[in-house]
DNA sequence: CATGAATGAGCCTTCATTCAT
DNA sequence: GATGAATGAAGGCTCATTCAT
């Protein structure tokens, strides 16, 4: 049966994401990981091809997640307004986070440096993400809705302090409240850090 | 002589530093090391501990000139004003990365999960710059310089948004004139990046 | 019904052959042999006791047929001359093994080394055909068909030439027409290889 | 030193030829190897990149060997006759293969099957052997001191006598003095096996 | 100080074989 | 009889580190 196979994999995948977050990838071995669920390391071979292998499937379908809960802004008529549109994808963004703190650490703690394959998906990743928010505030800024000057800086700055915050949201020092920190999110966009 | 010693231990340092901004410290050994400068290995092990020693070495000078780098905001009448002081602060940060950008890559994208020690070490950093940029907020909170708020997730974005800037700025990914970076965050500090 | 049970024995087996004979046996996987003819690993084991039983099976089935085929010279009257009846012996051995390539590769070419029982059984198998071949030579001599001389290597080198021939001629370095090649053993077993 | 290493390299390629002699490619494991002569793995991997390499290193040198004590027949004036090159040239081989049973063991008995390049590699060396042979054959019968006839099945044949020859003369099958197994040799050339 | 040969712990990975269903 | 998940022994290989010269 392929139910049983399937469980199987969760199980693995789902002890695996625990020892990454733990002890980092190169410091977590394979047998980590099976004695934790207490299985052989022949059955982990069973599973995944190898320790790369169950490390990229945690890493690529987090991202996936993010991919997913990410949803371009809709500006047709009697769609709700921009604003509206960028909190609730925060919202979903912060919550993705904060239900799957493990993730947060191993993908963007951790995930840099490990192989060169893996890097690469993840520059890749990075860069459509890049791609797409460009589009996004090129649209912004043609509305008015965004203001005007090089998008570079502000992509990288914006994107990075997203990952600042959610990597101290889930390591505990920031206090956890999604709705809290889509608020902090959302001021610093609108008025920046500083008064006036 | 100390001199000449001196000397010995900044080639190694030097020639460790391209190794690991290029490999990442996993997958550098210390034969990549001695290699580049044709030394021996023994020789290696005459100036470092080890292999973690000259990675810390490097993680932690970069991590001190950070930390002078970035001067008190100097409130005695008579000083440039909070603003041009943190401007100034800005360029010093932006400028020390530009002009080490493997020591950015190094610090700010793989030193996290090499080894719990370093792990330690680096949070601790962050911990003091935490503390100490909080209590810049909230005097400039005080002085109505900065807007309330809880301060915890302004940091975190702040930090990460600088992070993620010298990150790009340093991989190519946006382009690098240090007085443009620091336009840019001071724009993003001032007014979000939002319209209105 | 023994019959069943009889087919899937010899469909296991025909597979292993055509795996083993291009792969080796070394690298040749039980699942290798599984995945051929679409059983499960399970199965493989319901007939045969270990990989090394089926492979063994293989050349010895091979080495039974070889016996088989080899038979013993008649002197008695009204007998074809003992020339046809060589003629006739290795035609026979050399048709086996044009019809059965595989076998030919795996018997002479990889059985050596891999086993040490096997390795035994080999032994026991050309020492058996030594000793026959050795009587027959004998009589030869008495009855002066064959030259005088040390029999030993004249063995070693009639052996060894004839598996080198079914070797080539199985891989294709030499064409493979059964006549042709019983001629060319017929022309060196009488004359050799120097002109007069 | 140069030579230190040198002596070590020979040691280990001493310790493996043995070792791959008597339990073959297969069985052999790397600590076979360093037991016997009592240095650790690590040191083994220091001078071979594999065991793969180190059976390659030993093999390639015996064929290498073999190449060098085969000359081609000198047809000028002066020269000895043919015939006394050819079985110079027997006894070149003969002695190289006495002196160094287990190379001809590990060569002819188990190379094959080993490993896909290793394969290639003795395959091309084959091949080289044969052309040699065939153009030598071919001027042979030209001058009448070869019979004519097919050449493709007279070299398996030649060649795989000699293998077998060889082999068994390595493994005390046959009386193993140099002379005798040339003169063997000589007359199945000159003669075959059959009388008249 | 410099060398580089030697070490050996430790990890990953394979695969023949078993056994509960 | 058939299945295929699970096992675990076994071995290859890497590389940081030591130490005698």
């Amino acid at each position: 049966m392929s139910d049983r196979r399937d469980r199987r994999r969760r199980q693995i995948l789902a002890a695996a994401k625990e020892v990454f977050a733990q002890k980092g990838y190169v410091a977590t071995t394979v047998d980590d990981i099976v004695t934790r669920i207490e299985i052989s390391r022949g059955t982990f071979y069973n599973y995944y091809d190898d320790k790369l292998d169950i490390f990229e499937a945690l890493v690529e379908s987090f991202m996936a997640a993010l991919a997913t809960s990410i949803i371009p802004i809709d500006l047709s008529p009697g769609a709700p307004t921009p604003r509206e549109q960028l909190q609730a994808n925060l919202k979903r963004v912060v919550e993705l986070a904060l239900n799957d703190p493990a993730m947060v650490t191993i993908s963007l703690s951790t995930a840099m440096g490990v192989d060169p394959g893996l890097d690469e998906k993840l520059s890749v990743f990075y860069g459509h993400l890049r791609v797409f928010m460009d589009e996004t505030l090129q649209t912004g800024q043609q509305l008015g809705l965004v203001r005007p000057g090089d998008r570079g800086p502000m992509l990288s700055i914006a994107l990075g302090g997203m990952e600042g915050l959610l990597i101290d949201a889930v390591s505990g020092s920031v206090d956890a409240d999604a709705d809290e920190l889509v608020e902090a999110v959302m001021s610093f966009l609108e008025s920046g850090l500083l008064g006036r």
